[in-house]
DNA sequence: CGTGGGGTTGATTCTTATCAATTCGGGTGG
DNA sequence: CCACCCGAATTGATAAGAATCAACCCCACG
């Protein structure tokens, strides 16, 4: 099943053939493990290969000269990994693993590969590379001129959005200095807002699964526009493979 | 001149074919003019139409219910605004003119008809997609972890990079609230900010232009790694047209 | 039982926002 | 050519928000 953790993400985007799929699979042949904390790839590093997460958590970080951190993205399981670093000889962040991951490394050459045998799998990719953006336009908003509290609260609707669209509650797997990291404030400020948000009614927490208590209100707290992360994002483009590849697979 | 403005930013990514010229051309058709701070597109407004830039300056930006502002890309002539949206019906961001500007939008389904004619082309608006994440994320980092100096310092090597990469001074076509947008500060603290910036001896200001005196100096202080603005940024599978496709154009 | 890493809490400091007043500069009309 | 006007930039004073420093708690683990 973690197998099958791209192609679950890419049905997200379109209906895949059965070849598409195959395809797909050539991407996720060579799986390891990394412990947590562990470095995939540092930044600097040639940009030889992309990964794909096949389970557990990871993010793309920076480190900066003076030893602080930023971390741009938070990887989910079926997430592509380094995409945006296709054009780019060496690699522009550092890859690190928020929990014990499976990750699948896997030359870009064989991306090469898989988009001259099915030149949609290159416009889905393209989609995911776009929706990454979006991601990250709102983690720019966020950082530029959001508060503490809200950046907190915006943070984990997103995070409930992408692990637990249904449930009320979910696992954040990662320390609070992570989180700091990711949204520009200290570890101890983390935990701060965390207890503000919870003062307010807004979340509970027990060790590291957070409860929702009031969605809509940290909705609007957080001016949290579901939009960005809408899924079975489509483009024109798909109609015409439809048509001509016939075996289209359901979910 | 303005005409060819697409076409001289895609040339950083690789040589074109007359073909490819054409068919990028065909991007550019319908030029319009608009004033300093008109919006070309609200977010929410349905997502039908690119835009290319052909003159002057513009942004992408989101306002937040306070009232606040943030701008998260600045566009320069040659750039395409909007492709992120390609996956989405609605855009996710506001499109504003900074200076006068002339824009040419063009249908989605222009783009198919283009990608359908020379794949290869596909491949380059992916690679743009890719280089303006990397400057997204730049921002994260100049957003999430450095000072308010630091920040105006980098984004001012950023936009000399830009905007002319060989020449000790340039013009910085935007109000100091603008900047303040862009980086997530006050207007009144980007003033200041410049003011320090020049007193240190890093820059010097006569109106709207800006004079970097030191810019080895600026590029050390605001960490600036230039790796992600480079140009002619390759990608491998390039050289598959490159050997079908005679016409080879040389700049 | 100790040990150590992460989380929490309090006190203080620093950075940046905000508010308010003043200056600058470019364009307009007399 | 000058007086005026307006928006932008600058400067100063104050306030809010978040970082930092330091102590302590909690709990998992040997």
């Amino acid at each position: 099943m973690a197998q099958s953790c791209i192609i679950k993400h890419f049905r997200d985007f379109a209906e895949l053939t059965r070849r598409e799929i195959e395809l797909l699979r050539t991407l996720e042949r060579d799986q390891r493990s990394y412990a947590a904390g562990e470095t995939l790839r540092a930044s600097g590093d040639p940009a030889a290969v992309f990964f794909t997460l096949t389970d557990g958590w990871a993010c793309a970080s920076r480190c900066l000269a003076d030893g602080e951190r930023q971390v741009m993205d938070v990887f989910l399981p079926g997430q592509v990994m380094g995409l945006r670093e296709i054009g780019y000889d060496h690699a522009l962040s550092d890859f690190v693993a928020i929990t014990d991951i499976q990750a699948c490394p896997f030359p870009k050459a064989r991306l090469t590969e898989v988009f001259d045998s099915a030149p949609r799998l290159a416009d889905l990719f393209m989609l995911t590379l776009a929706r990454d953006q979006s991601i990250l336009l709102e983690r720019v908003v966020n950082l530029g001129r959001r508060s503490a509290e809200e950046r907190v609260a915006h943070f984990l609707v997103e995070m409930k959005t992408r692990v637990a669209p249904d449930a009320p509650s979910f696992q954040l797997r990662m320390k609070q200095g992570v989180i700091g990291d990711a949204l520009g404030l200290s570890a101890v400020h983390v935990s701060r807002t965390l207890r503000a948000l919870s003062d307010r009614g807004l979340i509970s927490k027990t060790g590291k699964t957070v409860r929702i208590d009031d969605l809509q209100a940290l909705i609007e707290f957080s001016d949290f526009n579901p939009t960005y992360l809408q899924r079975n994002v489509r483009w024109a483009r798909q109609s015409a493979a439809e048509g001509a590849e016939a075996l289209a697979v359901n979910r």
